[in-house]
DNA sequence: TCTCTGTTTAGTGTTTCCTC
DNA sequence: GAGGAAACACTAAACAGAGA
């Protein structure tokens, strides 16, 4: 019908008459709201029909709504307080009271920052919202009018003093989800925010946390998921993603959509969540028990201070490290005969090999083209020790059960070297083992 | 789209081990 | 001890992924 009718006015009303004469009034009224044809010129009853189609199309509609509500309701992670607790905080009086409940001692806050999205604009992005949460509540702290605000009243170093205590107190857990990033942005609003950084102390960053769960079901392993980053740990931890519909929204714009202000809320009060999942029952998620001793009051290991790091693990006080742990033996392990003791060396190692094999001990050498990571599939299959060096260790060590992998100090001759493994291993060589296996 | 951070990769120089 | 082979350390660039 379309194409053959086109455009033309007069064709439109024509097929409308003829589907009212050979069809029905529902299949007239709804050609004849496809041409979009006034009222007047529809035959008798089709306008009716049409008024009802209409109806019954706004009523769908609706339900449609609805039901989007519903669902982001049922798929995304809600915020489990009231609305009456967020707080949008646009006066000094009303952060004065954010302050309070906020710096005591003990307490754990959830931190967030949002800005405009810098599409094409060439700086650094201004924060224009930070968001606090608490247990009971979370403050939205509207930062150029409060910062606006101090300057008039020449009180300008206010709010940065609040955020400087706030991040320098140890005493006050601070939860963030890539906080270097939020607080590179906060100094490039407000210079005064600059050393905030430096200063912070008692400080939980969920992305360092992150990295250590252990976040894929065998099932979705291989399959590439379509939540990413903090979304991605929430749906993990908390069954439900976040929605993010509004990451990338007009941050700046005054005053904040109902959307914006909910889901600036549940970005920053979700890491209070996390955290409290996770310390309750960090094995469940691959994490150690210590959770919170091992990540408050640290700052995410930087690239260059993990090369530091590596450059100083190599040469360790003794010379070498046997690990799958850092902590110290308490005592040495029961002495065992050369033939109780089994290992693999890797391809560097050919000297120490030899050496070993001298005194007896059950020694497997690497191919010169063999992979580091064969070495750990032979300690696993025949229950051997891993003798390694350099960074290959770091990849091994993780491979293998706990103070199965000895690295080796690179700098020692052959020699040298078995003696240190004999010595670490409690091995007691004896004259009859000398040669032992050699035929 | 931009920025930041971390990882990977490639290139270069150094070190170690082995053989002769 | 010399020379060659292999691996490592270091650096810079490229890339990926996360944030807004």
């Amino acid at each position: 019908f379309q194409s053959t009718v086109g455009e033309n006015r007069w064709l439109q009303g024509h097929l409308v008459q003829l589907l009212l004469s050979y069809c029905d009034l529902n299949t007239a009224a709804r050609w004849a709201q496809r041409f979009s044809l006034p009222r007047e010129t529809l035959p008798y009853g089709v306008a009716d029909e049409l008024q009802k189609l209409q109806l019954q199309e706004r009523v769908e509609e609706a339900t449609k709504a609805d039901n989007y509500e519903e669902s982001k309701k049922k798929d995304y992670y809600q915020l489990p307080i009231p609305r009456a607790n967020i707080h949008f905080l646009q006066t000094w009086e009303e952060t004065l009271q954010c302050w309070e409940k906020v710096l005591q001692p003990g307490q754990v806050v959830g931190i967030d920052m949002e800005w405009r999205p810098s599409f094409g604009v060439v700086g650094k992005p201004r924060v224009s919202l930070i968001q606090i949460a608490l247990k009971d509540g979370v403050f939205l702290l509207d930062l150029p009018r409060l910062l606006e605000q101090a300057e008039a009243e020449g009180e300008k170093e206010k709010l940065p003093h609040f955020i400087q205590r706030l991040y320098s107190d140890a005493a006050i857990t601070k939860l963030g989800y890539g906080m270097s990033g939020d607080l590179n942005s906060l100094a490039a609003t407000w210079s005064a925010f600059r050393d905030t950084d430096k200063q912070a102390r008692g400080v939980v960053d969920l992305l360092t946390v992150d990295k250590q769960v252990d976040m894929l079901s065998p099932e979705d392993r291989g399959f590439r998921q379509p939540e990413k980053g903090l979304s991605l740990l929430v749906q993990h931890v908390l069954g439900k993603p976040l929605d993010k519909t509004e990451q990338l929204s007009n941050w700046e714009k005054r005053p904040l959509r109902e959307e914006q202000i909910l889901y600036a809320a549940s970005d920053a009060y979700c890491l209070l969540e996390v955290y409290e999942k996770l310390c309750k029952d960090p094995a469940s998620f691959g994490l150690s028990s210590d959770l919170t001793e091992s990540l408050v009051g640290k700052p995410s290991v930087k690239h260059r201070a993990k090369k530091q790091l590596n450059k100083q693990e190599v040469p360790s006080p003794s010379g070498q490290q046997c690990k799958g742990s850092q902590k110290e033996t308490p005592c040495p392990p029961a002495p065992i005969s050369p033939k109780e003791f089994s290992v693999v060396c890797d391809n560097m190692l050919q000297g120490l090999g030899r050496y070993l094999r001298c005194l007896g001990v059950d020694v497997r050498m690497l191919e010169n083209e063999d992979d580091h990571r064969k070495a750990a599939e032979i300690a696993r299959q025949e229950g051997r020790v891993i003798l390694t060096s350099g960074l290959p260790y770091q990849t091994l060590q993780s491979q293998v059960a706990e103070g199965r992998c000895f690295s080796v100090n690179c700098s020692e001759k052959a020699k040298e070297q078995a003696l240190q493994v004999l010595k670490h291993f409690n091995v007691q060589v004896s004259l009859a083992d000398i040669f032992s296996r050699c035929q």
